[in-house]
DNA sequence: GGAATATATGTTCATATATTCATGTGTTAT
DNA sequence: ATAACACATGAATATATGAACATATATTCC
């Protein structure tokens, strides 16, 4: 059990977070890069089999709120998470029986 | 570093409890009950500073959710958590530096 | 029964989000 | 230069969300 809140300004951010990866999209995205370190975009809507538009829109999303990082590399852009705390709420809530909802 | 990724219906499960807390109020109504067993919604928007009508909607969306348990006592309802799970990921965010955002 | 308190619910509004489509931009190879 | 590929972007649309307000319901006390 916890013995103290989050602060106004903390709760704020970790909100952000939570809701900027709160989408089964996103999160397959973040699972993804959880695993293997980089990916291109292709890579991702191929494995994900996800519209290429829809997967870039997310991408920018995700990188413009400091999520993911990129960088192009010839035609490829890759992406990589760059917000490493995200792991690891993957990681817990991996482990979560989520069964009963 | 992860070996596996999450299953569908897990990204599915989690998505969707990382959306249903992933707001400044609801994360907030959360980490209170992560400190204090139960409380009454009144407790909660006086403490919050929150209108009632307003807390009363989110406490029961996130009850519908599975996320809350409720019972009443006389003119008071108390919640608290019920999907313990949502602990850890405060936990986890809490010790987490986020000032890099 | 009526007042007072605590909570819930319905409605409305503004805004945000998700998705799709068409098109634009950057890069490579010919 | 142009074709082909990878990616980004903007517009349009449907839908969801957050907040506020008024009102309804439940409970207690008188």
């Amino acid at each position: 059990m916890r013995t103290k809140t989050l602060d106004i300004k903390k709760v704020e951010k970790v909100a952000f977070i939570l809701k900027a990866i709160g989408n089964p999209l996103r999160l397959s995205i973040v699972d993804l890069l959880s695993i293997q370190d980089e990916l291109s975009v292709k890579d991702i809507s191929k494995t994900l089999n996800a519209e290429q538009s829809l997967v870039s829109h997310n991408l920018s999303g995700m990188k413009l709120k400091g999520i993911l990082a990129s960088r192009r590399e010839g035609k490829h852009v890759y992406y990589k998470l760059k917000l490493r705390e995200v792991l690891k709420v993957i990681q817990c809530m991996e482990n979560c029986d989520l069964d009963a909802i």
